[in-house]
RNA sequence: GGAGGGGUACCCAAGCGGCCAACGGGAGCAGACUGUAAAUCUGCCGGCUUACGCCUUCGUAGGUUCGAAUCCUACCCCCUCCA
């Protein structure tokens, strides 16, 4: 692909790059390109949020550019201040490595294998010595440095900015520096840590890098941006079923939102869908078709196929899913209490809350409302346990032997 | 170094000797309605308990008291102002 072939696709569903010019000298060159982008070790299971960011690098893997999946292990013991929480418990590094492990075994359902280099950020920064990290600190003023916007507020407010907090973007910017990388990507949030890696470069006698930011997903919730701490996310190694569910469960205005960012679809396609559902088409069926490909990418053609239908089933004629597995469970001669069995199953985390959920009538069995607590079910018993419209086990109970 | 303010359940936030498992809001879960959307209404929202009750919780550790989240002592942590 030429160069001007590849610009517009590139720039597609980016927030924004700076500089737009430098990306087209440095791809004219037609040399292939070295993409960094960082991730933080502390969250090893990725999501969607994070994908908006793999398809832009796998996008460039595919134009035959190397792209650097970079972990920032040694920075992530700094914590990037960008965090909600001020002060992060550091992470062991056993903890560090336990993660990177599993981000690598999770990054590869997008990218490219062969094409990519996975580094470690601490193998160039924890051998800096103090008086190179001296230098290093000497190429960043005070002054640019609270230009960042949480720093900026928090100087003018009064909170307190500890200095190591500093340090973050410097030695994300000296990654840079280290890979001798043409482009990074991040999220918009990085905006300002990917531009000290230009200045840096700079100072250091390289050519800067390009920065291209892509936006920030929100979660689930429409809200927050996807994040696991909060609890709104829908990871990429979930079962094709709840991927599927919990794609169905995000609003209307928010769905328009993961097609425009997560969706492989042409812009016009989805314009078009928009229009569609302006003119009467029901939204549900729209989304659908979002799920589908979005379950369909992680999990292959059939199973998206299989979630689907499921999924129609279960909300449609509010049926038990199929392919539940089922649960073998051990139970005394004289069988087992509704409660316990429900916390067993697993759909509750306490017979306290079970107890509650019989009394809201929230539990089924077999498909019929149950309210009785005190409902025994003796070995020999295969049922279906539902707890709301959502949760299901099936358990088969055996006696304990 | 000095002065002051504060640490309450997932978050915010009341309470300041018994009526406190702890007001209220948010989040969350469930019921109704629906398209497993939004909005709305209702219930629940520490644990155990065949429901009678029991146990643990209000920064940590002690103490006073028949009785403490509430009073006292020490300690830890956070914030604001001054240096």
């Amino acid at each position: 692909m030429t160069p001007d072939e590849q610009l517009p696709e590139l720039e597609r569903g980016a927030q924004e790059v700076l500089l737009a010019a430098d990306l087209t000298r440095k791809l004219q060159r037609g040399v292939p390109l070295r993409i960094k982008a960082g991730f933080d070790p502390t969250a090893p299971d990725l999501h969607l949020g994070h994908t908006v960011l793999l398809n832009k690098m796998r996008q460039f893997q595919q134009f035959g550019h190397e792209v650097i999946f970079l972990i920032g292990d040694f920075t992530g013991l700094i914590g990037d201040p960008t965090g909600r929480n001020q002060t992060r418990p550091p992470l062991t590094p056993e903890e560090v490595q336990a993660n990177a492990r599993t981000y690598q075994q999770q990054v590869f359902k997008i990218l490219d294998p062969a094409r990519t280099r996975v580094e470690f950020n601490s193998r160039w920064l924890s051998s800096l010595s103090a008086a190179d990290f001296v230098r290093l600190t000497a190429q960043y003023t005070v002054a640019r440095m609270l230009e960042r916007d949480d720093f900026a507020k928090r100087y003018k407010s009064g909170q307190p900015i500890a200095i190591h907090e500093f340090l973050y973007p410097l030695a994300q910017g000296y990654d840079s520096v280290a890979l001798r990388a043409d482009v990074e990507l991040g999220g918009t949030d990085q905006k300002f840590n990917l531009l000290v890696g230009r200045q840096l470069q700079s100072a250091y006698g390289q050519e800067p890098q390009v920065v291209l930011t892509v936006p920030l997903l929100e979660g689930t919730d429409g809200i927050n941006k996807m994040s696991k701490s909060l609890g709104n996310y829908i990871g990429i190694a979930e079962s094709p079923a709840d991927m599927f569910g919990k794609v169905m469960s995000i609003s209307d205005t928010l769905m328009w939102r993961y097609y425009e960012l997560l969706s492989f679809r042409p812009l016009a396609q989805i314009a078009a869908l928009r229009q569609a559902v302006a003119d009467g088409r029901n939204p549900r069926d729209v989304k659908l078709e979002l799920a589908h490909e979005l379950v369909a990418r992680f999990h292959g053609a059939a199973d998206a196929q299989q979630a689907q239908r499921d999924f129609l089933l279960r909300v449609s004629e509010r049926a038990v899913p199929a392919n539940l597995k089922p649960q073998v469970l051990s139970v005394p001669t004289e069988g087992i209490r509704l409660p316990n069995l429900l916390k067993t199953a697993g759909l509750v985390v306490s017979t306290s809350e079970a107890n509650r959920k019989i009394a809201e009538g929230a539990v089924r069995i077999d498909g019929e409302r149950v309210t009785d607590r005190e409902l025994t079910l003796k070995a020999g018993t295969d049922a279906v346990l539902q707890l709301g419209s959502k949760r299901f086990a099936r358990v088969q109970l055996q006696l304990a032997g």
